[in-house]
DNA sequence: GGAATGCTTG
DNA sequence: CAAGCATTCC
């Protein structure tokens, strides 16, 4: 089974990148992040014409995430609510989460906040965010222990997942101590990392800002990640980062990242 | 020698438009209006490649005017000010007309205003434009008898110049009898309208508003013109509108319309 | 740098 | 409907 990530930057301004792609690369799950759109003008057509059945959860110019599924996924639910009901309503006003299952295997499909600058008001929601996410996958895990958990996480765990240039930097937004310490804490709940099960150097990045030639430069941040419980990764069998798609014309400034297992 | 004129409703957004059409139409000199760009930030790369001289008058959002040569032009002008220098000052901030000279003929490629609705303060803005045209024409013709006088006149002349639908409505802007006067004591000096010694029929248009899907209903009106000096006129041996590029996408509202002498 | 919104123009 | 602009976000 293949389960391919991708932050899209709209989809509306990507659809044709995406339809292509799944031609080329028909995965069995496609989550995207950050869709931009409301659920009533997501492009359905295209996507169903490529066989894909289609959950989505979005909003109006922000955020928006999807799971494009060739099998139609059971019990998908969106937000963190619908797991965890007794929080303070206001955590789903921001579009984040989506998750469904596909032969026993949970797909959680999410786009962590970015955080904007350290200690900013968006870095703290970033921090509570990723501390809802904590209790989210506790109750998840109590129910189905296969979870592949993937999407933009915002977050360069290591060093050697940013470009030589600012990995130096001390305290940069998606590599502070704090980012990084909050998703440790998810991942010892028993998720590792699928991309390091194959390839340990690093210069490997999944996102390249728009700005200041960072892709052809190759300054790029491996910030979308693949995270499976310790079934699911032992029998992970390989896990790329297409860089194709971001060499397109009007590209995401996000490229695609595939786990089979 | 063959003249072109495009209105391209922004040069930097049909571009590649732009470039294809002038491979496939190697003219010999492209007049081009509402190009919308400052002469700074002119896209001359890939024009200048496919050998063309570019002499431009352009300003920020609006208007703006260009010439495309394969020959350099000679005595190149921008603005009623270089012919009527005792005009009130304000005239030449929208940047409507630019001519220059090839082989002795004088192309001179005109953006007349809109003018909005019948009696606005744009229409007479427009109608005074006229005017001050019709002077700067006396101005030219003393000097230079041959004058290929083309680009988007926003007045269709007749009511075969008008989709069936809209030929009807008295006082319709572009067709309104003050711009046709204005416009018909313009020709009076001595020009004639290259199309029509080629095409007596109506429903051959250049323009095609992108609303109410006017063009697949073919609800245009022509609106873009070659006037000639008798001279030239007697020398016209075709004038087509090339009706290809509205086909494509994004394309412009006009499409390019083509005298040959 | 690119996509979103809301604005103005044609 | 499709340009432009200014603004916000990442």
């Amino acid at each position: 089974m293949k389960i391919a990530s991708w932050n899209v930057n709209s989809v509306r301004s990507r659809l044709e990148h995406v339809t292509n792609w799944l031609q080329q690369n028909p995965v069995d799950v496609l989550c995207l992040q950050e869709t931009k759109v409301v659920d009533a003008d997501f492009p359905h057509t295209g996507l169903e014409a490529l066989g894909y059945n289609i959950y989505i959860y979005g909003q109006k110019s922000y955020n928006g995430v999807a799971l494009l599924s060739k099998k139609p996924l059971e019990q998908v639910t969106t937000g963190f609510a619908s797991i965890l009901p007794d929080i303070e309503p206001g955590w789903d006003e921001q579009k984040r989460i989506i998750t469904g299952i596909i032969d026993g295997v949970r797909i959680l499909n999410l786009y962590v906040p970015n955080g904007s600058e350290i200690d900013s008001e968006k870095y703290k929601y970033k921090l509570g965010w990723l501390n809802l996410l904590h209790k989210y996958l506790q109750t998840l895990l109590s129910t189905t222990p296969n979870i592949c958990m993937c999407g933009d996480f915002n977050i360069a765990l290591e060093d050697r997942d940013i470009h030589e240039k600012v990995s130096s930097i001390k305290n940069h937004i998606m590599s502070s101590d704090a980012e990084r310490q909050a998703l440790k804490e998810l991942l010892e709940l028993g998720f590792a990392d699928a991309f390091r099960k194959f390839t340990e150097e690093g210069e490997h990045f999944s996102w390249w800002d728009y700005r200041t030639m960072a892709f052809s430069r190759n300054r790029g941040w491996r910030i979308d990640h693949h995270y499976l419980t310790p079934e699911l990764y032992k029998k992970a069998i390989s896990c790329v980062i297409d860089i194709e798609p971001r060499k397109l014309e009007k590209p995401s400034d996000h490229t695609p990242v595939i786990v089979e297992f």
